[in-house]
DNA sequence: GAGCACTGC
């Protein structure tokens, strides 16, 4: 991880909001136009470009895309690979006769602030020759603009409109070597119409471990000839500053122990620098942020150790916006006072933080796990791979020369898999094969992923969508449901579970649970005091329902209520503002497809109106239903599971535990525990799922 | 009576 140390681009110390977005192209202190060398002179957007690492190497970069159909791209964060390379293409004449180039971001942010920070180098107005196009947000002129940033999920919805991409020259996939679920997919995607165009240029951006990998997919060469190669790769030098790597003698037997010690120690022995700290999740980080804290107050009243002050904090996704903004604060003078930063992965791959020069890495990380069997997903803790790990100590080398204490031998490095394992290996594929199907492939257990999909989860996948009736007995997609399916930007449960509202004439009280359950982090304290202030006997769909209608008469009509009503429920606004939005959306697409948007509480006819509402859920979710056991636990219908009851649930408050429930999804910790749950006649599973349930008397 | 890595359409 070492690399040029004779650079002399640093940038300042000023830190701003900016630095929260992960972005190379030098501008990933001050956000600003005007970075700030160290001889403080301000230099022109021309000179700066030009001072990039990735500068000298624009002509070869070009030569090898005229002479290659794709390209491989290495270089770290700040060579300015995703910032220049568009406009080298752009300035060589790759976007004329109205073409556009497409660049890929794994992340909405990230494709938003670039676009902007391009537009800017190029002293343009956004969304011009320079756009950007992500889920609730798009500026692009169709006529204009010739460099498109986007999310690599948007790149894949067009792909239904235009298969061939016929408008792009050139598509730049970035950050490929996170392998995202829609990166891969759009890898295998991308591939098969450079089959079919030889024109498409693809350039590929990813870290060094990964390069031969992606040049090996994309080789169309079978012959031994390196020559004939039609993939090549190029490697940008960095900015990045030697880190020194520090091992364990002995392995660990108590991984936050040993993450305190260090901490502690580097803090007593080593000279000012800011620390950051990787660990698993949130439970971890707030009690380790606390200890430190504590231990540092103990020794400073004994008048021991370090006489520095500390400013320690957390850093995960589940907090406020206001809190992850300290992280990127100056704490003050640099001599005086430490800043120690204790996060989850976040750290490694969406945000970046000034001022690092020990990285403290646990050699954990909580990732997401699929069970293909059992068709639960649940979070579990596992070492990280070799290349997070170096990723984790690049992160104390992006301002001067750092250090990396890893708490585990180095032997144990060497036996760390090389790689994390990609998303598509650990995900339920439903999602993703019902939008390739909508593409058009058919033989989706051929498909060409760069790393293969378990055949397993793919065969699960096409069993469940064959089940919500996206898929008919050859596998081929439904007309009009399995399209309609497909076309609306939630997983297929939901889209069949809108779809089958609207025949049981309760569409606009299923958008609005649909567009509840879909957004994360809706209640702000622990037991989720508002799901009991608005509870609804029959389950925790319709108590969100309820909660969603009460908001919604707070902010509605101009009225401004709504913030303190939040408030005062225990309720995150921004998250209900999100809700709103995605319920337009899903109702948007319910109008693009004649679907009526009507309500079964205004309908007379009805006189229960939650049970329409609970058959259309059951229609999407019927392979979640569970029954009640003598002991006070439920078994799965479908695969004798034994699942408990999240105390989180408002029918955990009933005297009784109800006999049939569906649950939404399953979350494991000590037990495993089923999460939003409404109570349900098992007549319903026959009458709306015939086909995944036998009626047995 | 528990507590949720990170994204995206």
């Amino acid at each position: 991880m070492t690399s040029n140390t004779n650079n002399s681009n640093y940038s300042n110390g000023n830190t701003n909001i900016s630095s929260l977005l992960d972005r190379d192209g030098g501008d990933t202190n001050s956000g600003n136009v005007d970075f700030i060398f160290n001889s403080n002179q301000r230099l022109s957007i021309t000179q700066q470009r030009i001072a990039l690492p990735i500068y000298q190497y624009r002509k070869h970069l070009l030569y090898l895309l005229e002479t290659n159909q794709t390209v491989v791209v290495v270089g770290n964060t700040g060579c300015g690979k995703t910032t220049q390379i568009p406009q080298y293409l752009h300035e060589s004449g790759w976007t004329d006769g109205y073409r556009t180039i497409a660049i890929t971001q794994p992340r909405r942010v990230a494709a938003i602030s670039v676009a902007s920070r391009v537009a800017t180098e190029m002293n343009e107005e956004l969304g011009h020759t320079v756009g950007y196009s992500v889920r609730f947000d798009e500026k692009v002129s169709a006529e204009h603009t010739r460099i498109k940033y986007m999310t690599d999920g948007m790149l894949i919805r067009e792909m239904m409109l235009d298969p061939l991409l016929s408008k792009y020259p050139v598509v730049m996939i970035d950050e490929a070597h996170e392998r995202s679920l829609a990166t891969d997919v759009l890898l295998g995607l991308v591939k098969k119409v450079q089959g079919r165009r030889k024109d498409l240029k693809i350039i590929i951006s990813s870290a060094t471990m990964d390069a031969e990998l992606f040049k090996q997919f994309f080789n169309n060469n079978i012959t031994n000839d390196k020559s004939k190669d039609t993939a090549a790769i190029i490697s940008i030098e960095g900015t990045n500053y030697p880190v020194d790597v520090h091992y364990l003698e002995q392995p660990t037997l108590n991984y936050l122990d040993t993450t305190l010690n260090t901490v502690i120690d580097i803090h007593n022995l080593q000279p000012p620098g800011d620390i950051l700290v990787f660990l698993t999740g949130q439970e971890e980080i707030d009690k380790m942020v606390s200890s430190i804290q504590d231990r540092v107050d103990a020794q400073q009243q004994q008048q021991k150790g370090n006489k520095m002050k500390v400013n320690v904090l957390p850093m995960y996704s589940g907090l406020s916006i206001n809190k992850q903004i300290r992280v990127f604060e100056k704490s003050g003078d640099p001599r005086k006072i430490r800043k120690i930063v204790v996060a989850t992965n976040i750290a490694e791959t969406s945000i970046t933080i000034d001022g690092i020069v020990y990285v403290v890495d646990s050699g954990f990380v909580k990732i997401k796990s699929y069970n293909p069997t059992s068709g639960l997903e649940s979070l579990v803790v596992v070492p990280t791979s070799q290349s997070s790990a170096d990723q984790r100590a690049g992160r104390a080398g992006r301002n001067r020369a750092g250090k990396c204490y890893r708490l585990y031998t180095q032997d144990a490095f060497t036996k760390l898999p090389v790689h994390s394992i990609p998303e598509i290996q650990r995900s339920n594929l439903a999602p993703i094969i019902l939008q390739l199907k909508a593409l058009g492939i058919d033989n989706i257990l051929h498909f060409d992923f760069i790393s293969p999909a378990p055949t397993i989860s793919l065969v699960r996948a096409l069993e469940v969508l064959y089940g919500l009736g996206a898929l008919n007995d050859n596998g081929q997609l439904t007309q009009p449901t399995g399209h309609i399916m497909a076309e609306f930007p939630v997983d297929p449960s939901f889209s069949k579970m809108i779809i089958q509202s609207e025949v049981l004439g309760c569409s606009k009280e299923v958008l609005s649970i649909a567009a509840m359950l879909n957004v994360q982090g809706i209640f702000t304290n622990h037991n989720h005091k508002a799901r009991r202030e608005f509870i609804v006997k029959e389950g925790d769909h319709l108590s969100l329902l309820n909660i969603y209608n009460a908001y919604t008469s707070k902010s509605s009509n101009g009225k401004t209520s709504a913030g303190p009503w939040c408030h005062e429920h225990q309720i995150n606004h921004k998250a209900m503002q999100r809700v709103v939005q995605v319920r337009k959306q899903l109702e948007a697409y319910c109008h693009k497809y004649s679907i009526k948007v009507v309500s079964c509480l205004t309908n007379a006819a009805i006189k229960d109106a939650t049970i329409p509402i609970r058959k259309s859920i059951i229609s999407g979710f019927f392979t979640n239903a569970a029954h009640l056991q003598p002991d006070g636990s439920y078994m799965t219908i479908r695969d004798k599971h034994k699942l408990f009851m999240h105390p989180t649930s408002v029918l955990c408050s009933l005297a009784n535990s109800p006999e049939w429930v569906l649950f939404h999804d399953v979350t494991i910790t000590t037990k495993e525990y089923m999460k939003d749950i409404t109570i349900i006649d098992p007549k319903w599973l026959y009458e709306m799922a015939p086909h995944f349930y036998v009626y047995e008397k």
